[in-house]
RNA sequence: CGGGGAGUAGCGCAGCCUGGCAGCGCACCUGCUUUGGGAGCAGGAGGCCGGGGGUUCAAAUCCCCCCUCCCCGACCA
């Protein structure tokens, strides 16, 4: 399966490979305006599936969905000092409307604190009114100089999360939250990918923010990708759009916040995690399509035996397709769901009808097995539980591989250009990280000793950087 | 904006130097034979050669101007 020639191979040419994976799994195309994409049937139901797994977790922890509009007013942006500095150069504004010059110009939405703060100003005047807990799924528009599909667009999808809570320390045990349990609890339960959870440095922080964490992983070719971040804005926003309330002891307060956001990024993050030289490689739990039956030829009923086997798979729980385009060659078919991604593959042909068996066929490893009819639902549902876990297990040897513990920055910034360096902060130093960015590669993360994210800005424990190339 | 490339069929490219019927591969359409790892043969459709101007009997090709896109850097989920 591997090394044939549908692809460009990824040692080759990692960044040629993925634009091949995204047009021939008919993931996405460029849109008309430079850095738009089209996300195609496929890949948007790939991003569909994503929704759904957050969703679900972002609902787990109280929090709502609502929707804030497209257009905020251009002065919105201009109430929090750091937030519009780090905007600014990319909003998209639009100055026109209804064949007018419009009075005050209206900025497409680059994230929504600012609309959302107006209205939690508004919505919030007592303690009872706390914690306000809101989510939206959108689009966003940052005007980027570089895009790259799905990786970083000029419009993408999002989900962005706003909260407002009556004291510091529950915001920021809010934003830990979801950083571990929607975040993180997603990305390596669901989509496979191992994540580092740790804090920004000042100068990757998010603007408007007095902490922001991330998750961090690690591609197929050793560079870093930002999966997600969930912000604790402190009071910045409470008192730029002056949001109080009345607390217990009738003492007026501001509210303390947080915002959270994970994108269309994501797909990427998947094609580039875990596929190879055949295409994509989907995660069980993740996959639209986990399971393909295959009609090989149209003689003998194969065609209905192949609708009944999918039936019986579909009845026992597992998201199932049925090709029988019979006018399409076998090996074209095979090489089109391999690029796709589907984890488990039953091929149905005469030759199986008469044994009374098929061939169930793994994506990972290419593993053909002859499973008794009757006992094909069992076999890939048990492949499917194996493979979720393999990738998992896959991507996290890769990146242990690639992972070097370093002693000084210029051995981390050449460990950096394998895959990621991990250096004592005080080593690193506010120079080191200067350094380190000049060469190319950026401390991704700060995480404790243990592995987690440190809490807040204030010195505790020695924490360790992470310095990566990243996308 | 700095540096480097490229615009020719849906995609990928050749042709340009040395002007002379606009081509190749893949994809697409029709038919037949095929189908257990990207099928074969035959026939067919598809072009503002990025745009404008100039030179010439004749321009994809030579000259001038303009536009766009891609790659590397700064920005970034």
């Amino acid at each position: 399966m591997a090394g044939s020639s549908v692809l460009t191979s990824r040692a080759d040419d990692f960044p040629r490979w993925y634009q091949d994976v995204l047009a021939k799994a008919e993931l996405a195309d460029n849109g008309p305006v430079r850095g738009t994409m089209v996300i195609r049937p496929y890949g948007f139901a790939i991003w569909e599936r994503m929704q759904a797994e957050i969703d679900q977790r972002i609902k787990s922890l109280g929090v709502s969905n609502a929707y804030f509009p497209l257009f905020i007013p251009e002065s919105f942006l201009h109430k929090e000092a750091e937030h519009v500095e780090g905007f600014s150069p990319e909003l998209a504004v639009v100055t026109h409307g209804g064949g007018k010059k419009l009075e005050e110009p209206v900025v497409v939405r680059p994230t929504s604190e600012t609309v959302v703060n107006w209205y939690f100003a508004k919505w919030i005047q007592g303690h009872r009114d706390l914690p306000m807990l809101l989510n939206q799924w959108a689009n966003v528009v940052r005007w980027e100089l570089r895009p790259r599909l799905f990786l970083r667009t000029t419009e993408f999808l999002w989900q962005e999360g706003h909260t407002a809570h009556a004291t510091a320390s529950e915001a920021r045990s809010f934003a830990l939250r979801v950083l571990g349990d929607v975040y993180r609890d997603f990305m390596v339960e669901v989509l496979a990918i191992p994540v580092l959870t740790g804090r920004k440095t000042a100068l990757e922080r998010f603007a408007g923010a007095e902490t922001t964490w991330t998750c961090e992983a690690m591609m197929g070719d050793g560079k870093a990708l930002q999966m997600g971040t969930s912000h604790e804005l402190g009071q910045n926003f409470a008192r730029a759009f002056d949001i109080t309330f009345l607390d217990e002891t009738g003492a007026q307060s501001f509210v303390w916040q947080t915002s959270w956001g994970s994108t269309t990024r994501l797909v990427g993050a998947l094609v580039m995690a875990h596929g190879d030289d055949a295409g994509l490689r989907l995660p069980p739990r993740l996959a639209p399509v986990q399971t393909v039956v295959l009609v090989v030829r149209a003689e003998e009923g194969t065609a209905e035996a192949a609708l009944t086997l999918a039936d019986e798979l579909a009845g026992a729980g597992v998201r199932v397709e049925t090709d029988v385009r019979v006018d399409v060659s076998f090996g074209r078919r095979v090489v089109d769901w391999e690029l796709k991604g589907v984890p488990v593959r039953v091929e149905l042909g005469p030759r199986d009808l008469a044994e009374g068996t098929a061939v169930v066929v793994r994506r990972l490893r290419g593993e053909k097995r002859t499973v008794r009819l009757r006992e094909v639902a069992g076999a890939v549902r048990a492949a499917l539980e194996d493979d979720q876990a393999e990738l998992l297990l896959e991507a996290t040897d890769f990146r242990t591989s690639r992972t070097t513990a370093c002693t000084s920055v210029a051995d981390a910034v050449e460990a950096a250009a394998e895959g990621f360096a991990t250096l004592p902060v005080e080593v690193l130093g506010a120079d080191g990280e200067a350094e380190a960015n000049r060469a190319g590669v950026s401390v991704r993360c700060l995480i404790n000793p243990d592995g987690g994210p440190p809490a807040g800005e204030e010195p505790g424990e020695p924490q360790v950087a992470v310095l990566a190339r990243a996308y």
